[in-house]
DNA sequence: TCAATTCAGTATGTATACTTACCATTGATA
DNA sequence: TATCAATGGTAAGTATACATACTGAATTGA
């Protein structure tokens, strides 16, 4: 017997995502913007935390390590993202945003909000509730079965991100 | 202010896509095979309507044209499905399973069925019945969203699946 | 302190998942 | 029927999202 595929958990969330990343896309596109989902998602964590090192903003956002290097260098390329090598420990790579790429940022920022819930269009705002709780207990009841986990770092005394905010104040 | 991503559908989607696509390649692993999700749902497909061609195809499992050419060029050349020119309609190519093919659908699909519940793994198993009521439900209210909906083709009197299911009995 | 290990990052290769452009064929229409 | 639009498929290019293997740097531990 033949699997019946649209009912099943692994071909529906791959479905949702193209939906998802559909809508970012066009909303983007609407704006003029060419920017996806992963990167604004990457300097939304570089802009709470700058001068980390793409190690550090891989597991804030659940990236592969090798993911993040070309996310990074596409953000830098558009001159939205700068890197500089860390003076402590010189194989690491500090990220910061570009004041052009902080500007973006807060320009789409109020965009992302709203297409949130146009992803789930489908569902009542009640409905869409749910689904957020229900799918954010599944992703971190499964965030290890990831090759690539959400990873809360506890954030070290003097390390990039806090001696930078230090730096700033 | 920085958005927080962590409760927000476009990151919550993107995260469970990672563990459902990891949950699958983990466990085709231990069965020793080197099959994707979107491998195993084309083939699937194909096992239901045999010598569909390749937009029918694309259609019954929302993938673009330009991916599915990928997809069943990879099948092929690993010898679990063949191609074979329409004789009615010279542009399209119809796609069977090689007996080959077809054993090992059918060795994999219990495994398949099984995994479902592990990708949902960090809910219990009325809350899965919930999640998926509603993601089917999101799925379908955002098909026309993205770029590969899903296509519902009538059967038509005597195209290629009707008339190979004809053919064979 | 020196060797072994760990770790940050890059490089290379594969598989989705698209975009745009194009070719060949078919179907529709004037 | 001659043309033109629509369609099936491929090609080339981009962006995730990995695996694997490697380099260079830092850390650990004997």
């Amino acid at each position: 017997m033949a699997l019946e595929i649209h009912n099943m958990a692994g071909h529906l969330i791959r479905r949702l995502n193209q939906i998802s990343t559909s809508v970012f896309q066009d909303r983007m596109k609407a704006r003029g913007l060419d920017l996806t989902q992963v990167q604004f998602a990457a300097m939304n964590a570089i802009r709470a935390n700058p001068g980390i090192d793409q190690a550090g903003l891989a597991g804030m956002i659940a990236y592969d390590k090798a993911t993040i290097g070309g996310v990074v260098d596409r953000l830098e390329s558009k001159g939205l993202v700068a890197r500089r090598t860390n003076a402590r420990d010189r194989r690491a790579r500090e990220v910061t945003l570009t004041s052009q790429g902080a500007q973006l940022l807060a320009e789409v920022t109020p965009d992302v909000r709203e297409l949130q819930a146009d992803i789930l269009v489908g569902l009542t705002e009640e409905e869409q509730a749910q689904f957020l709780k229900l799918a954010e207990k599944a992703a971190q009841g499964g965030n290890m079965l990831s090759r690539a986990p959400l990873i809360m770092r506890e954030r070290r005394e003097g390390d990039e991100a806090s001696a930078v905010e230090a730096a700033k104040g």
